[in-house]
DNA sequence: CTGAGACGGGG
DNA sequence: GGGTACGTCTCAG
């Protein structure tokens, strides 16, 4: 017998003679990888009976029928709903039988319904067996010859046990492949995969069929390609493989090349090939043993607010915005991918290079973001692969999961298709309080903020599906705002885990202060803190989603009905009680200054804070966020501001979107920092005064005008005709090969009908014939409008159609 | 305003 | 595989 500590990175399982045999993948304290098996964990679920626990437990145990086997039947007890209850925990032979086994024993006399019957085995295992993936687990067993490419394999004897301590250092490493299609995205039925390269701590490589640079290593064919990426992966032993886009583009691509080429790929740490999953728009690819991580899921899941609507969530983009500048991406026109890959000596190099930064800069954001993937995966206690790839309500949920089942709860059902879409229909709810801003411009405003405002709330007053209404304290508790009740007597599980969420936050916090900047364990405790933010932020919208397992309408609706008081409270002790202005505020803030917008806003404000956080309840807290020098202020969720830093903070404005030229993108942002910076709205009317001019005499060029669209589909497969659509025509008819994923570039030119019908391609723009009126009214003006409006500035002065009172600077 | 349909990332 | 499913925006009606 031998022991092992190991970081658990992995969970699934193998049927071995009709059982399940549950497989743990690793990398030791020693830094080994290893597989441990345990061969005695058994598959359950519970019922909850209406009869005596006997009478249903024989029924059980005879019921014969080939699609399961029930092999033992227990009694438990378990709370449901608060109360402590009685249930039948029934075994069945192998979790592929838990589905067919829980309705018919949810069909039977005496039993209620089934709870628990839907929760993965591996999960299952890890909830029982109190493990956290990406910590350490230590284990005793009996070494044993396994067919895995795994340093060590145990076959385990008795329990796994969770440790404190720190990971081994992991192999953690990045690929990107490029494809040969002459137009288009690339098919991986028809282009071949003409490159690979991939990224680890120590080495860069670039798997192709040409000669190159030195990271180049030159294989026969296409073929050769794959080979080499599985030798790498197997000769680096590696943990964890990530890419961009990976589980939509890259790894369908390399396991349809595969067949194509009648090669078995195996990434993986077993002979199995690449486990492709798509369930509607999301896309999943797993290879045994290995995590492959796709980082886009944790752009578009974890990173989204943060990077807000303005920024896309290329890869480009994204290294823009997490990495310096030189270690950013190589940008090399992709459409011309197949004139580098055929073309002179130095064309070729450097494709190669570009193929080699793909990998690299994907490297390195890995190197920011798994980290705190690791942290959320432990946290949730949900394996890395699916916690990447997992949206804020579930982890939320498997956040609460692992709670329950620490406090001997039962975990609700997930609703079924006709509860989900009977949620989905419920009318919406009021949301929250955004106060109408003064519009225009204003300096010197403080921004104050609730500290976690739905969170404390849900804590406050107990808000939770089980402490809604509750019958012990009907009459007794007083109704809040929203017109329900919570229970005053048992805390609910929502309110629980978040006021530990809270706790655990603020400790870390204390600890992060006391640690170097930059080092290992204040980069670990800062994604830690990171996790249990975005868990406690999530919390509210978990209790409104449509699949949540502890949903409650009703008490999400109390949130924001709390909410909406708390705010208008401070907004009438600010006005009331302090005499200030408040300009704005919306949900969980308020921006406010003096009568006369005077500094002075800096010291009432401490006294505003202090006398509102005196009034809160215990947990709720008013902060300081920041103080603006100046702010314009347009609409509601529409303002830009700049602090005494001379940073901005722009919300709402930047309804920039793909489908605007650069020359309106351009003029808008230098419209508004012009505005901030200077305070000067006659300058800042002079810049789209002279855009607008310049435009009218014909002093652009076609790059300024030009709109870039991809073609999502098949051309005939569009239904509408938009003006990318349109053009592609045009593309199509002059011998153009158009298809899925063509760039089209276009720009407007002048003349009637539809706009669709005035678009005509970049290339061969005669720039003489542009559309004037339509890039000054659809394009410049709607860009700047809003904000110049909020001025005082109509969109007639803006194209200089009245002569208004800045006619000084331009009659 | 409401409902249906497009779209994201990837080369 | 004990999981069945995203959020946001635009445009037509």
């Amino acid at each position: 017998m031998t022991e092992h500590t190991f970081c658990l990175l992995d969970i699934d399982y193998e049927l071995v003679n009709g059982k399940a045999v549950i497989r743990m993948f690793g990398r030791t304290k020693q830094g080994k990888s290893i597989v441990v098996t345990d061969k005695s964990f058994e598959p359950y679920f519970y019922a909850l009976l209406d009869d005596g626990f006997d009478a249903v437990k024989k029924k059980l145990l005879e019921k014969k029928t080939p699609d399961y086997e029930i092999v033992k039947v227990e009694k438990v007890k378990k709370l449901f709903k608060t109360k402590e209850t009685e249930f039948a925990k029934v075994y069945t032979k192998n979790p592929m039988q838990v589905r067919e086994a829980r309705e018919a024993v949810k069909r039977m006399d005496g039993v209620k319904d089934y709870f628990e019957a839907d929760i993965l085995f591996g999960r299952r295992y890890i909830l029982d067996k109190k493990l956290e993936p990406m910590t350490m687990v230590k284990v005793k067993g009996i070494p044993f010859d396994s067919p895995l490419k795994v340093d060590i394999a145990i076959d385990m004897n008795g329990e796994p046990e969770a440790l404190e301590g720190e990971i081994p250092k992991l192999n953690v490493a990045s690929f990107d492949i490029e494809a040969y299609s002459p137009k288009g995205l690339p098919q991986p039925e028809n282009d071949p995969m003409i490159m690979l390269s991939v990224a680890s701590d120590d080495k860069k490589k670039v798997f192709s069929t040409k000669e190159g640079p030195g990271f180049v290593k030159v294989v026969k064919d296409e073929k050769g390609i794959l080979e080499e990426f599985e030798k790498f992966l197997e000769k680096e032993d590696i943990d964890v493989i990530t890419a961009y886009n990976s589980d939509n583009f890259d790894m369908p691509y390399l396991s349809t090349r595969a067949k194509l080429l009648k090669h078995k790929i195996k990434l993986g740490r077993d002979e199995r090939g690449i486990n492709l999953k798509s369930k509607g728009r999301y896309h999943s690819a797993g290879v045994t043993g290995r995590e492959h991580i796709d980082l886009f899921h944790y752009v578009n899941i974890i990173l989204r607010g943060a990077l807000g609507q303005v920024n896309k969530r290329t890869l480009k983009s994204v290294a823009g915005h997490f990495l310096k500048e030189e270690e950013g991406k190589k940008d090399i026109d992709w459409k011309q991918i197949d004139k580098y890959w055929k073309g002179s000596k130095k064309d070729l190099d450097t494709l190669y290079e570009y193929s080699m930064t793909d990998a690299v800069v994907t490297k390195k954001l890995s190197d920011i973001f798994m980290p705190r993937e690791y942290e959320i995966a432990k946290l949730v206690r949900v394996p890395l692969f699916d916690a990447s790839r997992t949206t804020y309500g579930q982890l939320v949920e498997a956040y609460l999961m692992w709670n329950a089942v620490e406090r001997n709860e039962v975990i609700p059902n997930r609703p079924v298709d006709e509860e989900r879409e009977a949620r989905a229909r419920t009318e919406a709810f009021e949301g929250a309080f955004v106060l109408e801003p003064e519009k225009g411009m204003h300096e010197n405003v403080a921004l104050f903020d609730f500290r976690s405002l739905y969170p404390t709330i849900i804590i406050s007053h107990n808000i939770d599906q089980s402490t809604i209404d509750c019958d012990c304290c009907k009459g007794k508790a007083k109704k809040v705002a929203g017109g329900h009740w919570f229970c005053q007597k048992k805390k609910g599980l929502m309110p629980i885990i978040l006021k530990d969420i809270l706790e655990k936050r603020v400790e870390i916090k204390k600890e992060l202060a006391k640690q170097k900047k930059g080092s290992d364990e204040y980069v670990r405790l800062n994604n830690t803190q990171y996790a249990l933010k975005i868990l406690a932020n999530s919390a509210y919208g978990y209790l409104a989603y449509r699949g949540s397992r502890w949903y409650t309408r009703d008490g999400a609706s109390s949130v924001t009905a709390l909410g909406r008081e708390y705010i208008k409270k401070i907004v009438s002790i600010a006005e009331k009680e302090f005499d200030l202005k408040p300009v704005y505020g919306d949900t969980d803030s308020i921006f406010i200054t003096t009568k006369d917008e005077s500094p002075k806003i800096k010291e009432i404000g401490v006294k505003f804070q202090k006398k509102v956080n005196d009034e809160l309840p215990g947990v709720m807290e008013l902060e300081f966020e920041d103080l603006f020098k100046r702010g314009v202020f347009v609409a509601k969720k529409r303002y830009a501001m700049i602090n005494d830093k001379d940073e901005l903070k722009i919300k709402g404005l930047e309804f920039v979107r793909r489908d605007w030229s650069p020359i309106a993108k351009e003029t808008q942002r230098k419209t508004i920092e012009t505005l901030l910076k200077d305070g000067d709205v006659e300058k800042a009317f002079k810049i789209v005064r002279a855009v607008v001019k310049r435009i009218t005499d014909g002093d652009v060029t076609v790059e300024d005008l030009a709109v870039y669209t991809d073609l999502s589909r098949p051309l005939e497969k569009y239904l509408v005709t938009a003006p990318h659509v349109a053009v592609a025509k045009i593309m199509k008819r002059n011998g153009e090969d158009v298809r899925t994923g063509t760039t089209i570039g276009y720009v407007i030119s002048e003349g009637g009908g539809l706009v669709s019908e005035r678009a005509k391609p970049v290339e061969g723009f005669n720039i003489k014939t542009y559309d004037k009126k339509y890039y000054i009214e659809h394009q410049i003006i709607p860009a700047v409008s809003r904000v110049m409006e909020a001025l005082g500035y109509g969109e007639d002065e803006l194209m200089g159609k009245k002569q208004g009172k800045l006619s000084e600077y331009f009659g």
